[in-house]
DNA sequence: TCGTGGTATTGACAACTTTCGATATAAGAG
DNA sequence: CTCTTATATCGAAAGTTGTCAATACCACGA
């Protein structure tokens, strides 16, 4: 007798979430984490022409790739004469986190 | 007379984040991160026709997505007769969160 | 054993990403 | 203004991803 689908289906609209996952496309590349890290670690602002030297990238796709983050708020930049100099955007990490958080913690344990 | 590039080179190898950057990249798609905030929402396992029926996706497509997140190890499976249930893996937001700390963290602010 | 219904895998295609060379823009030096 | 150097943008090639229809697999019930 076809018995039902096990559990009551939740709602939960995907498109609440698509802010979340863009942001963490921005971080879904070894290079990008690379740069993210290194202006974590970095006690100053970092220029561009650090990264075209660190990164096995050239300089085009090393520009792409400041811009994705860039777009996704977890950098800023500041141009100093012909330098671009980078930092990591104020909150970055307490965004990502708390996209997270949102994400995963809401499992309350009374 | 050709000033010297801005500053000193640091190191850091792209490798070393590419686990990160897989893990991220398990969670940058808001159809994922719907099926993961289900399951840290829900109080019992989920089984997969929940996610066939809540997402605007068909029957093959969900398992992919599933199955990516499986492979991340962020969510869990077990068989119960016909049907599979998931759910969010021990840890999963821990990992998730490591990762993030030790990216970002670092700056330590003495 | 056969049929049925839930889930996984396969194969194909469109859309998006990463990367690069070529070129454009921006700004200081002479 | 012109030259040079740093960064950004453009356009194209190669790879990856999201999606679906078709099909296979798996477990239960008759």
């Amino acid at each position: 007798m076809s018995m039902q689908c096990c559990c009551p289906p939740k709602g939960l609209a995907a498109d609440v979430f698509t802010e979340s996952a863009a942001m963490f496309k921005a971080i879904a590349d070894p290079h990008r984490l690379t740069i993210l890290a290194t202006l974590a670690r970095a006690s100053e602002e970092v220029c561009v022409c650090d990264f075209t030297e660190g990164l096995p990238l050239n300089q085009p796709t090393v520009s792409h790739h400041l811009r994705i983050l860039r777009e996704a708020g977890l950098v800023t930049c500041e141009r100093r004469g012909t330098w671009v100099y980078y930092e990591l955007a104020d909150g970055a990490h307490e965004r990502l986190s708390d996209a997270l958080a949102s994400l995963l913690k809401p499992k309350v344990k009374t």
